[in-house]
DNA sequence: CCCATAATGTTTATAATTAAAGTATATTAC
DNA sequence: GTAATATACTTTAATTATAAACATTATGGG
């Protein structure tokens, strides 16, 4: 380590390459772990205490974020990022359940437009207070610095993450 | 916030908790968002490049991590933080393609010892070395400080989460 | 207008996943 | 030693999830 303004550019520029391997998958194994914990967390206590599965909480807390409470099935898949047809089963039930509704986009009949209804709308936000507590709680251990910190590499590598895929997808 | 040194402790303690309770929504979506990215791109990838699913890679990594490339059907259940039967799913299918194979455990006939094969072990090696490549360039933008900065508070957060989940348990 | 191509969503077949109940074995208390 | 309890795993029924094939509708170029 000492060294390290010794070495030449390219030595240095393999070393850093394999060093961020090792440390890339480090990270990426710790990130994995963490939200495996907080997901078994939240999927049992959504369950036994409002009797509701992780993927309908995902699902309605899309439609809560938008302003009119309405999205699209295509915009719903890339959001919660599951494929087309898993939206369809899990709105099927949803509707089932009367917690959303199914309209049609007068400009596009290729188009299903989603609305959270009324129901759907009082037993989120129902839910979500709770949720809200139980994540706050998981997490009360960081101190606000490295909250912060947290936060911010987080957003850069989601804005990274969000760039490679558009450009994977291009290609 | 320029009035933060005359408001009462208790006043300071109620909002920085609120704002902690933001800040931890926050950084948990952005958890999310970032594993669900990279999930995706690996799960896309291990199956058309190699017809391996994510979980079945997943699997094979943990018996892989252990010195003797074994490890029980509860162990396995706990590190891949999924249920019992899942695993038991799993591993029928992982058997049924030769990857790894079901032993006894000869002090307790309760005990299915899954043990990685032969044909798993060279598997799991060739996607492995794919693998890290993928998360390398996936992480490839965050700089070597920040690396470090997420690693060490995903590592705090990791810690702190597995307390609480111990503690829950005991409950 | 017509055709090729793209976009939206559904269907199909299969895999992964859960919670809960069930089976078998081990351990503990008495 | 036996009964109660705990542990390890499997089974069951339902949900969630995927990839690929499909149907329908839209769009853009000739």
């Amino acid at each position: 380590m000492k060294a390290q303004s010794q070495t030449s550019d390219v030595v240095a520029t393999i070393s850093r390459s394999k060093a961020s391997g090792k440390s890339a998958l480090r990270a990426w194994l710790r990130l994995w772990a963490c939200v495996g914990s907080v997901e078994r967390v939240v999927r049992t206590r959504l369950y036994s205490d409002h009797g509701m599965t992780l993927p309908r909480f995902d699902y309605l807390s899309q439609l809560y974020r938008e302003p009119d409470r309405r999205m699209n099935m295509t915009e719903l898949s890339r959001r919660l990022m599951v494929s087309g047809g898993n939206v369809t089963g899990l709105t099927d039930r949803l509707v089932a359940d009367g917690l959303v509704k199914r309209e049609q986009d007068p400009s596009d009949r290729r188009v299903q437009i989603i609305a959270l209804s009324d129901y759907g709308y009082e037993r989120f936000i129902q839910v979500a207070r709770e949720h809200e507590k139980w994540i706050g709680e998981l997490f009360e251990d960081l101190g606000p610095d490295q909250m912060g910190v947290l936060n911010q590499t987080l957003g850069q590598l989601k804005q990274s993450l969000e760039r490679k895929l558009n450009e994977q997808q291009e290609e």
